[in-house]
DNA sequence: CCCGTTTCTTGACTGAGTCCAGAAAGCAGG
DNA sequence: CCTGCTTTCTGGACTCAGTCAAGAAACGGG
């Protein structure tokens, strides 16, 4: 469990301010995994109802360039966040309803984070994004 | 080299009509890998310049969905579409200048293309995207 | 060549996200 | 604990990609 102190502590390792916004945004990150933006607003704003919508983006935008949290954003999603970070693990997307599962790499880790040069790029980060249904949209659609 | 008869054959393989703006889509994002949305509305332009927006958005979704067209939509960018479909290629993108180069899968067939059951999902598609740096970037950085 | 259906045009609209200027709040140093 | 500097937050206008909808045009089977 991660505390209000964690999430401080968290801030400060980073260089930034403990604010009231941002340890609600921390918390909301950690409480609602792969949640998009509105509902990160919403849940911050249950905490403290006057935190504005713009700092919460500015908030997302900090914690995100400091590491603190990850942005994700499947193709045809708004952009979504979570709180897994420093490990190297990938999603898989439903097609059907849209749920975000988190999937440890699934090869070891051989093939997906090797930094390689290849056609000149130099790569630092590989992406799986895994597509297809989910247990409960499979079952609907055989049934 | 595709040619308009070849163009033609698709749309109607697909059991599309054969239409003006289809026809120069097709061409513009065979002639422009990995255009977004506003230069093939541009390329389209300098073929026929009446062609409405709004056609080639509807022209992309179907081409898209019907498989002569792919979709992609790296974190961050706007939707950008390529021709080459049916094979299992990736996609390196430059966290510098944003240029999109494929990338055949580097570890053969295996752990990318796999369909497996896994949490209970059943994975259709697994989308490679690697990070880095493109050479003219990496070499811009190190000088 | 005609008619029914699909596709295109035009223009208003939506919604995620950004920009900006002034007000408020964090956090060193005393 | 105050002071003052700096970062952050508020509020509101704005941008930009993409969508919606109604009527006009064009495709293509018969």
């Amino acid at each position: 469990m991660v505390t209000a102190v964690d999430f401080q502590q968290m801030l400060r390792g980073a260089a930034l301010r403990v604010t009231r916004p941002r340890l609600a945004v921390l918390n909301a990150v950690h409480a609602h995994p792969h949640a998009d933006t509105d509902s990160i607003i919403a849940a911050v704003h249950r905490e403290l109802p006057q935190v504005s919508r713009q700092a919460v983006y500015d908030s997302l935008h900090r914690l995100t360039t400091v590491g603190l949290v990850r942005l994700i954003q499947p193709s045809g999603s708004v952009a979504r966040y979570e709180a897994r970070v420093g490990d190297n693990h990938h999603h898989m997307v439903c097609r059907s309803c849209a749920v975000i599962t988190d999937v440890d790499c699934a090869v070891g880790e051989a093939p997906c984070l090797t930094a390689f040069h290849d056609n000149g790029f130099s790569i630092d980060e590989a992406e799986v994004t895994y597509w297809g249904l989910c247990p409960d949209c499979f079952a609907a659609k055989s049934s």
